[in-house]
DNA sequence: GACCCTATAGTTAGCTA
DNA sequence: CTAGCTAACTATAGGGT
């Protein structure tokens, strides 16, 4: 493993295995309650960090261990990294947010979707729920899909025996290509649609 | 993902999870000749860390490259209003994150239930996808159903000239609560449902 | 702790847009 | 720079020794 050459792939390498590492550090820290603190310099001299509670917190516990006297000017470093963590928290949060509003439509419009298919179905419920004309409707659909049927399977019969394209033709024209799910053969559907 | 409840378990994954996330930062310091620091604090209040070249070096360069100096007594107010900042941020994109889990799981769930759907009714392809033995099914199938209609048509006919309900339960016995979906009803079933 | 194993879940290089 | 994609590739949980 070496650094890479071209300079194009080396800045999307980058800020992928970037955010491959802090989203494995948030992992870390998550399952094992572990405090972290990151801090990466680009290639191009860029300050990139991650920190759970935060950079300055996790440093500064550090700094309690080892005592090292802290300069004057780590406040300010402290105050730019937390800025740092804001702008990249934001970013994260905002990105995250698009995400699941658009999960929670997909799902949403999934919903819809099974949702129109029962509502569709009036002669799915129980036959109790249905009005006399919906049962009358119904019978003279199970006649025409009985017919329907029993012409399809005769046309395959004698497939089966003589597998003649002339005469299967001729006996099967009535088929077609009809589905044979009871609703789009119904031409009066007593339920309003909205 | 939340905290490992196993404590013998959490202290292998924070091992073992360490250890990646040194290789990860490792890598990419040699593939983009970053300068990486990181400094974990294990549950156990160690303290583990990775730099390269050091993390002081790292540490220092941070500092060094960031000269803001402010120094008052209202810079705790804050840093900690900044802090409270970042708790929040951090908690706001747990949360959400968590959400967008459930969300595509819930996604994911809405589409199997779909597919199954399609391809546990097979009744209602087209009719010359059917073999021979489905198409019997179905027209035996047709035959009953159109039998059951048929009685609780006249259940209703009944019920609504004498709505004596002693004379409608005796002819309605046959009904019960059954539904009319014909899947229901078959007791044949020539695909398989692994 | 360290090391090994395996199934599976996750990561990412290179590419396109 | 960001996002989506796919085919490799890698990490790792949970189980051993």
């Amino acid at each position: 493993m070496e650094k890479m050459s071209k300079q194009s792939n080396l800045q999307v390498t980058f800020s992928k295995r970037r955010a491959g590492l802090f989203k494995k550090a948030s992992e870390l820290c998550i399952l094992c309650g572990a405090e972290v603190s990151i801090i990466i310099f680009s290639p191009g001299k860029k300050v990139y960090s991650f920190g759970h509670p935060c950079v300055d917190t996790v440093i500064n516990r550090l700094h309690s261990q080892n005592p090292v006297p802290i300069d004057s000017d780590s406040d300010h470093l402290v105050a730019f990294q937390r800025d740092a963590n804001i702008r990249e928290l934001n970013a994260q949060l905002t990105h995250v947010l698009s995400q699941l509003e658009m999960e929670k439509k997909r799902g949403d419009e999934l919903d819809q979707t099974i949702i129109a298919k029962q509502t569709e179905n009036w002669w799915e419920r129980p036959v109790e729920e249905l009005t006399v004309q919906q049962l009358m409707v119904l019978m003279a659909e199970f006649d025409g899909l009985k017919n329907e049927v029993d012409k399809e399977k005769e046309v395959q019969m004698i497939k089966a025996v003589s597998p003649m394209p002339y005469y299967a033709a001729k006996v099967g024209a009535a088929g077609g290509t009809r589905s044979y799910d009871v609703g789009e053969s119904s031409s009066f559907n007593p339920y309003e649609h909205p």
